[in-house]
DNA sequence: ATGCTATGTCCACACTGGTGGACATGTAAA
DNA sequence: TTTACATGTCCACCAGTGTGGACATAGCAT
């Protein structure tokens, strides 16, 4: 989930600028994912990316900065919510939790709770994300309906992860995945239809 | 909101313990559902509370504890969301916002970014709230679908309230009612039956 | 090889957080 | 009235935070 797109740490400690932004974005990912935009401090980052503290002011200006970046990043490539992949996602986000096409959501929740960073994430899942969603959803109110999926499934990892509900994390689980499945595609199918593919 | 289940400021009695927790609980409730656990100081709270911070301390043990007492009061009253009442749940949700009854998911919302605040609130969700929305459910899993509706709710209160989703606050957001009612429906009503009154 | 700039490093500042000790004072019991 | 305890108050501590200044060094152009 982290080697995919971002380099991994080179080996060769020279002075490589690239390197080392690469680095701490790849560490502040990981970190605000973990522990939310407040949990997550710049010293901890910095040594995670092994790279000193100074350098993240030097090169994302502020922890805001780099913290605007993250989540770019993190929504460019996220979790579909179409009338075809409903049951996938209804899947994903109840059983394998924590797999690297939720960490986008994952991100969000840790972080709403402080203004700016969820002032930071609205603009980034409106631009890369929801518009996206919006254009593959049939019928009208796409926009609106697609911001209400993700509304939802946020919702269901919420529970799931960070308040770490029990019935939802024991092994009767999977028989709530058709009940998930069936409220998204409540939202997801055209107003009239009654699509049940 | 505030006036009553908690006693209002005394005039009369200069010391007097009972009425200065009281004050602390309703302090610490608007200012925890206001900013979260952690962007809610104990010093703010005394400020507002007209009261000495140390006492804080002294009533309830910690901000921990402090807070533990607040969500319990929280969860006593909150939205249920039963098939007959989704069609409620879905308008309060979705339009009147940061009303009485959806404050208990708004305190869960700006809290659950932190680890042992959320304990403390999974703790008295399963046990204050929960439990009395799943005995209200028709058909089986009924505790599962029980936290699982409290999970949908939960996702669209942080889209709108804490993300501040556009799509999610202009004035076509009523047309969405319908589709989040429907998908309560979904898992509000049992399993095989197809409710629809 | 030498100088310049980018790159990396150390230290410290100002601020805020929760918590606790020691003290003052009101209130009720003896 | 006097004593004792509950109640309220002030101050300080210590551990965090993000940010910036001043300095060392590497890598490249000349």
């Amino acid at each position: 989930m982290s080697e995919d797109d971002l380099p991994p740490v080179p080996p060769p400690r020279r002075r490589d600028a690239a390197a080392t932004r690469a680095s701490i974005l790849r560490a502040a990912r990981d970190a605000f994912t973990r522990l939310g935009y407040d949990g997550a401090g710049v010293r901890e980052i910095a040594r995670a990316a092994d790279v000193d503290t100074r350098l993240i002011s030097r090169y994302f200006g502020s922890k805001e900065g780099l913290f605007a970046e993250v989540v770019d990043l993190a929504y460019e490539k996220s979790l579909m919510m179409t009338p075809e992949l409903n049951a996938d996602a209804a899947h994903a986000l109840l059983i394998e939790t924590d797999q690297g096409a939720v960490d986008g959501l994952l991100l969000t929740l840790r972080s709403a709770s402080n203004a700016r960073a969820a002032a930071i994430m609205r603009d980034s899942i409106e631009r890369n994300y929801q518009t996206r969603l919006a254009e593959a959803l049939p019928g009208t109110d796409t926009m609106a309906r697609s911001a209400l999926l993700v509304a939802l499934c946020s919702g269901v990892l919420l529970t799931r992860t960070l308040l770490g509900s029990t019935a939802l994390n024991d092994a009767q689980v999977e028989r709530m995945v058709p009940y998930l499945r069936a409220a998204l595609d409540a939202v997801a199918v055209a107003p009239a239809e009654d699509g049940d593919d």
